[in-house]
DNA sequence: CCGACTTTGTGCATGCGTTCACAAGCGGTA
DNA sequence: TACCGCTTGTGAACGCATGCACAAAGTCGG
């Protein structure tokens, strides 16, 4: 069911069977930080940057080098031995490794609290998400207009899914409906899913998630005061102060 | 400056000396999988379940059973063989390790269309994360109370901050404003930043920062649906179709 | 009290990701 | 053209995380 649309897909922006292999190999650590040295760079265009050495990249994105050139060099050798790399020729080689080459439309299930913030926030058209679709189940918001997009009732997700061509699907619902919405989306044909809900969602083998929890990255947080908190402890009984210095030496 | 409340932390729950041993030693990785478990473990408490094995658990927090046992073994021996892990012991054992035992008071700073949804969020005070207090710069939005909370101007961000004992801040500012306020937070004393502005924050030794990057979670999405493509077309001219048949064998 | 059964806790192998360190390569200069 | 200094790209080593597979340790029925 997924890949009725999947054929129309396969006319952009063909890779070079060199890059498919690599595509393949690129460790998903390395694609968020390619992300984010994108971000960056574009950042470095608008100043009206064009060549950057690794050092000074990786410094801005707060990597080590060694590492920004490994992660570069997954995509291939654009850069210029005792030069660096050209600013513009990095940016459209990682963009074509992201796939976003193409623009990809999202849809927001669940116009509450956050789903009206994602709706109306302005930066996602700009780096090719464009939103283009918005669901409810509340019939009151049907209709009604968020971030210029009419929300669509829940029902109609198949439909205005398929219309309006959503490859990636938000969910912003309680957590007890988010299952029933990642299964709608999923047969609706979206393959990736973005979810804040705080729960675990199954989903086929063909449909990628990602789960953005903020209570969990409040509790990773929550461990490190805990453990530093302990180790002053620990260097207190040990005689040192808890400004590093020496008590009873 | 930021070890002023220092000493008034090191009274909280003292752990055992084997317990601090270990909690250094807690990988990451676990960490973020120990609070997926602890929120999972909480709806079991809810439904009247009193016991749990590695098998039930691993598959409601959707990962493997040996590792979800390695990441437990982390905290200590809690477990029953022949019979599993009792889940309120286990909640109060992983709340102990993540520090949950005290309550953490979270500011939000820019109470934009992000701030907004997060003081509103009702999901953080259950789980020990109280929003206490909020800023902006906006002279419109101070006094207006947010979820309950009054937002207060961001120069006095260091006099509230100490006067309700902030623990975490979460940055919801546009970029350009984000380091300029990541840099007052620490100076008030905050060492634990969740930050939603796509930038790279530069902070001190002791402080932790985490980011939540939307654009950056979509684009990783996007590459795999790039590579998922790419794969497909690739396939199709080894001569397998899209729904995996063999078109000339 | 015993033996069968269940489930934990972990040693070990494997694979992935990070980091180091340096040869290779390029531009600039004389 | 030949040399020099700089920066890339990557082989190799290391360390961390994952997953397997099984001994140890407990329960339960008889
Ligand atoms: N607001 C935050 O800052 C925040 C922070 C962290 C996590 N979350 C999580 O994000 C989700 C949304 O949070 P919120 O604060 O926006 O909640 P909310 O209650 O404000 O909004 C939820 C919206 O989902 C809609 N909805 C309910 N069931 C639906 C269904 N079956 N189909 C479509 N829509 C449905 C509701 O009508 C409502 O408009 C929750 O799971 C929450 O735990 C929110
Ligand atoms: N809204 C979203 O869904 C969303 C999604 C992804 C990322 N983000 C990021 O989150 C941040 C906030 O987004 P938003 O949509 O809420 O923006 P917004 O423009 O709606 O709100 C920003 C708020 O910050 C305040 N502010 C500006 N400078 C400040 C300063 N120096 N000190 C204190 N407050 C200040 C503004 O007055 C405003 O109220 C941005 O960095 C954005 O890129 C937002």
């Amino acid at each position: 069911m997924a890949s009725q649309r999947g054929e129309g897909e396969l006319t952009t922006t063909p890779l070079e069977p060199a890059d498919r292999e690599r595509a393949r190999a690129i460790p998903e650590a390395a694609v968020a930080r390619l992300a984010v040295y994108l971000r960056v760079l574009s950042g470095m265009v608008d100043q009206g940057v064009t060549t950057i050495s690794s050092e000074e990249l990786s410094q801005a994105a707060g990597v080590n080098s060694a590492k920004l050139r490994k992660d570069l060099s997954y995509i291939g050798s654009y850069g210029t031995r005792g030069v660096g790399y050209d600013v513009e020729v990095l940016v459209s080689h990682i963009e074509r490794i992201l796939g976003l080459t193409r623009k990809h439309s999202v849809a927001v299930v669940g116009i509450g609290n956050l789903g009206h913030a994602l709706a109306n926030y302005g930066g996602f058209p700009g780096r090719g998400f464009p939103v283009t679709a918005l669901f409810d189940v509340d019939e009151d918001l049907v209709g009604v207009p968020v971030g210029g997009i009419p929300v669509n009732h829940i029902e109609d997700i198949t439909t205005v899914c398929a219309e309006r061509e959503v490859s990636i699907g938000v969910i912003a619902t309680p957590p007890p409906a988010a299952q029933a919405v990642c299964d709608r989306l999923v047969s609706a044909g979206v393959q990736c899913i973005l979810n804040f809900a705080p729960v675990v969602l199954q989903v086929p083998d063909n449909v990628e998630v990602r789960k953005v929890d903020l209570a969990v990255e409040m509790q990773i947080l929550s461990f490190h005061v805990a453990r530093r908190a302990d180790e002053a402890a620990n260097d207190l009984v040990n005689g040192i102060g808890v400004d590093g210095m020496v008590i009873r030496p």
